[in-house]
DNA sequence: ATGAAAGCGCTAACAT
DNA sequence: ATGTTAGCGCTTTCAT
């Protein structure tokens, strides 16, 4: 601990360093000099060891290998970023984890990030769009090699911007001002296969409970529902049409409320994952059979939903899929632009629901 | 695209650029340099403009910042970092999102990071020690302030090893190789509960079914169940007490296998939430009547599990606090090392489950 | 096969 | 109040 100060003109702050003295035995971290002083020879040959470089001999690189495992040396990244210009980091911003579409979406991102080595740095915005500026900023500032994104609803201008500078992948939503491509579950079609199948067996009076039209993700199912309506000629009473934030509570409120009112819904669709788990809560509640009382078809799959009983019918989406679709864009846009290429114009995707009967549907009782 | 090799001695390699000249308009990133070019000042100056030195005129701030934003400078981490040797990273290391307990952790983390202006990574290891190896020499490389960690229930040495140059906080499992403090859930204690309350209804036959003991949560709950069977000088058939995978499947399976066993047990008792979820499936399969034919408690609350009927009774468990906790003990160990404090000998610390109550235990049928 | 030296972008002494 | 200079750890010419 007690050091002499140094005459020289080292700019060194006379503090920290752990325990003991400069030898970076353990604590401080060595370096490349580090191991040149103890050999012997430049540093530059050491970073050419490291690196398996052709023209080091077999026995110096043997030789620096262990000197390097000896001394505990580990390279610096962040050094190394700044000569190469690469610092193998991508970033995900999503709005929430407990969300099971957010959940499989990230599983499968870090498991391909893992793959072709980058490290994944998790950002949570709680649809926040300060959060997300912030989080945008910090990736932009570290240099993340680029961006998979669920943005928020209103994504502010700075945020788009800083995005327009890196290679980025919007996914589940999509949002106008971000010039990135999107890869997302249609929606329209989810909704309009859930209510053609209702209408089938004979529904008319049909309920949705969506998300708010200021995501894209809403703004989609809420349009695949009045258009399959209107599409069908059934009667679209707008107290029918519940759209609210995406929450348990609000699926759990919008259907007690609609199953109260004075002329009930004889079927109910659901336009999220937590909005279905509020609803079931809400059936449970006010004891409603289902399917004898309401036809219930529910939005995404998460594992457990099975396990209610009755079984609920749901429109199943191709999480890891798009996942995929995502991850895969992004890495052939960051290969682009490494290579100078202009990278080549991604056209969006949009993947297809598809629905899973599980018996929570059935010809309306009365009519 | 074109353009011409220049002769001087500068050693950029002629490659790519994005678009255009050397004007760091867009596409290229501006460096304080830039700022300092366009302005006619030293690079210095820009760097405390920027950073809101005392001795720089309010005018010669100005004049920088509006400069920065027209160039689209954003300063570069990594650069930074070098010099001062801080780089606001957190590695969060988990087997997977895909499991409640750690979801809600992660969360909750990932909030924390945020406030403290820390960069969350997230690593996923799916339980294999070589994945978490190559995790956390990423990390390591990448310098990153701190980890928070399940560990693996093989961690291999070198992992250790390079944790031990680390601030490093074990949750939920903990590893007798890390030299790290842990925050876990008294995995005892909540098997134990769980036994107790079935033994107060007067049920003598109990199953367990619960994970291996290679991980330490698997042990404490393991010894949970069969050390209270023995205290309450209950009788402990060893074909009562399963452990295997901690999966959706080995839940079902085990489940399926005891109540269909010749003296099956008049209640169960599980591990994981994952096992419980397995269970649940099995027992709706086999129709079996919960509570009046077996008596089941589960391990852990996910918020679906309330919309099961009947009521699964369970452990719960703080997983929020146990995640503040952890991330607190980080912190504050990070900031010890970062004072040069020799940090504080921080101990383990294990948090205390409840019993949830919903009414799927009841005193046993027939005896 | 190895060394010397430059420089990535930034901050911080140390001058003025 | 601003400029000059060194140096963080590394890779990479350019010499030898």
């Amino acid at each position: 601990m007690v050091r002499a100060m140094q005459g020289r003109g080292n700019n060194k702050p006379a503090v920290k360093e752990g325990t003991g003295d400069r030898r970076p035995i353990h604590g401080a971290n060595a370096t490349i000099k580090d191991i040149a002083v103890a050999l012997g020879v430049s540093h530059s040959t050491v970073s050419r060891a490291l690196n398996d470089h052709r023209h080091i001999s077999d026995e110096m690189k043997d030789r620096v290998r262990r000197a390097a495992v000896e001394l505990g040396y580990v390279v610096n990244a962040g050094a190394r970023t700044l000569r190469q210009a690469n610092n193998r980091l991508i970033g995900l911003i999503v709005p929430d984890v407990m969300n099971q579409l957010f959940v499989v979406m990230t599983k499968v991102l870090a498991a391909r990030c893992e793959q072709a080595g980058y490290q994944l740095v998790l950002c949570i915005t709680r649809d926040d769009a300060e959060v997300e500026l912030k989080h945008v900023q910090s990736l932009r500032q570290s240099r993340a090699t680029g961006i998979i994104v669920v943005p928020t609803p209103y994504v502010l201008p700075e945020t788009a911007q800083l995005m327009s500078a890196m290679s980025v992948v919007q996914i589940s939503r999509s949002h106008p001002a971000i010039a990135a491509p999107a890869v997302a579950i249609d929606g329209v079609r989810g909704v309009a296969n859930a209510v053609q199948h209702l209408a089938d067996l004979g529904h008319r009076r049909i309920g949705y409970i969506g998300i708010t039209s200021d995501r894209s993700t809403g703004r989609a199912r809420g349009i695949g529902f009045t258009s399959t309506m209107e599409r069908l000629g059934l009667p679209l009473d707008p107290a029918m049409v519940n759209q609210g934030p995406g929450t348990i509570e609000y699926g759990r409120a919008a259907t007690t409320s609609l199953i109260r009112s004075e002329v009930p819904p004889t079927a109910i669709v659901y336009g999220t994952a937590d909005l279905t788990e509020g609803g079931i809560e809400s059936l449970q509640r006010e004891n409603i059979a289902v399917p004898r009382d309401l036809s219930v078809v529910g939005f995404g799959d998460p594992s457990w939903l099975k396990l209610i009983t009755p079984g609920i019918s749901t429109v199943g989406l191709a999480l890891a899929e798009s996942a995929e679709a995502a991850i895969s864009m992004l890495l052939r846009q960051i290969q682009a632009r490494e290579e100078g290429r202009p990278a080549e114009h991604q056209s969006s995707l949009e993947l297809e629901p598809y629905l899973i009967l599980r018996g929570s549907t059935t010809p309306p009782r009365v009519r």
